[in-house]
DNA sequence: TCACTTATTAGACGCTTGCCTTATAAGCGC
DNA sequence: GCGCTTATAAGGCAAGCGTCTAATAAGTGA
């Protein structure tokens, strides 16, 4: 006789709190979107990788789309909070917060294949869906008032450029090795990208 | 009494050669995965863009993901040859090549939203399947190339910047301004990214 | 200790997808 | 015009997804 017939096998059912289960749907999204991306970053597939029941998703969230669009805006205020700590110390000689910034804009936390791809998902969301569109938008613009806050203490250089043309273009430098970055960190290593962006800051605002 | 009641409606039978048919589904991917993104490009949804029954998308590839090959293959060969085509003539001062290949760069061609979306997409799967990677790799190396001989024209200025630094920087410039373009032409309209590209150049490799 | 809230699971339903197999007809060579 | 190749359509099948509903247990307050 099989000893354990109908166990009904009620396997584990820790309850959380609400607001770290949201968080724990929240990280096993970003982890899904990155291994398996946006095809592959279903609700079912999340919920198992948080190791809840798919009917978890439901009771937290309207529906998958739902818990994507808090994931970015959860990473955003993230990455957002983590570059300001970063940067803003006025410590070191002027531009030595900028370099701080460069840093940790390539640290693994926010340079990591996983995160990157993730963001992929999120610009492509932002192009057809006006929430998304709407945190980036916001995204974009806090990202870039601390991004002049740090380059107004530069000592001011000849005005070759104006100071909106640098900027926009130090930011698009930024992107752009980002990017680079996340196709092959063979090619474009991480001490690379940073220095690269010293050296835009050093041309672009005057040594 | 029903006058047509069991016409098998052969709807439109109309046959194509093999190489226009492969042209039309690569066209119906692109504008799939503009549209719908990553997820919605299922290779029946694009048969249907395409016209065609979903039983021909095997007649013709192995499954979704090899068109999707394919497709990124076709793109990168278009996009190349037209952007040598835009910039070899070396007619006007040094420099005016490079000014071309920036806007050929930004044209409606080649950043429109649905390009720059699809690309987003290979961008995710060169990451983790190696026949996008090798693509990808050829891609950037030829267009690499392309770049270094247009920057090989300018008159040569002062070394502040290596000049692998400063190609890196300016490709870089491109990729990020392309990013930005595509989340919001608004906010970065096209004349202002040729411009910056402009400008950025002026600033690398001297006025 | 007992009831009450609610976090959690599990199952059902309808739909879509990818894959495969079979049937049909379009166009070509003869 | 006839027949062969093959482009094309269409249907079946299993698997997976999203949504919804119902059942269950885990805490919590009295």
């Amino acid at each position: 006789m099989m000893a354990s017939k109908d166990m009904k096998a009620p396997p584990r059912r820790r309850r959380a709190s609400p607001v770290v289960r949201r968080a724990d749907l929240v990280a096993a999204t970003v982890n899904c979107l990155a291994r398996l991306g946006a095809k592959g970053a279903t609700g079912r597939e999340i919920c198992r990788q948080a190791g809840v029941s798919h009917g978890l998703l439901r009771h937290y969230f309207r529906n998958p789309d739902n818990l994507l669009l808090e994931t970015y805006e959860q990473l955003c205020e993230d990455m957002l909070t983590q570059l300001e700590a970063a940067a803003m110390p006025d410590v070191g000689e002027p531009g030595e917060a900028l370099h701080r910034y460069f840093v940790a804009v390539f640290s693994d936390d926010w340079a990591g294949p996983d995160i990157i791809g993730a963001w992929m998902v999120f610009w492509q969301q932002a192009r057809s869906r006006a929430d998304f569109a709407a945190v980036s938008e916001s995204f974009n613009f806090r990202q870039r008032a601390l991004f002049e806050r740090l380059v107004a203490q530069l000592p001011q250089r000849d005005a070759a450029l104006p100071m909106d043309d640098a900027i926009a273009l130090l930011s698009a430098v930024l992107d752009g090795l980002w990017i680079e970055f996340y196709l092959s960190d063979q090619r474009t290593p991480r001490e690379r990208c940073v220095a690269l962006c010293d050296a835009a800051a050093r041309s672009l605002f005057g040594a």
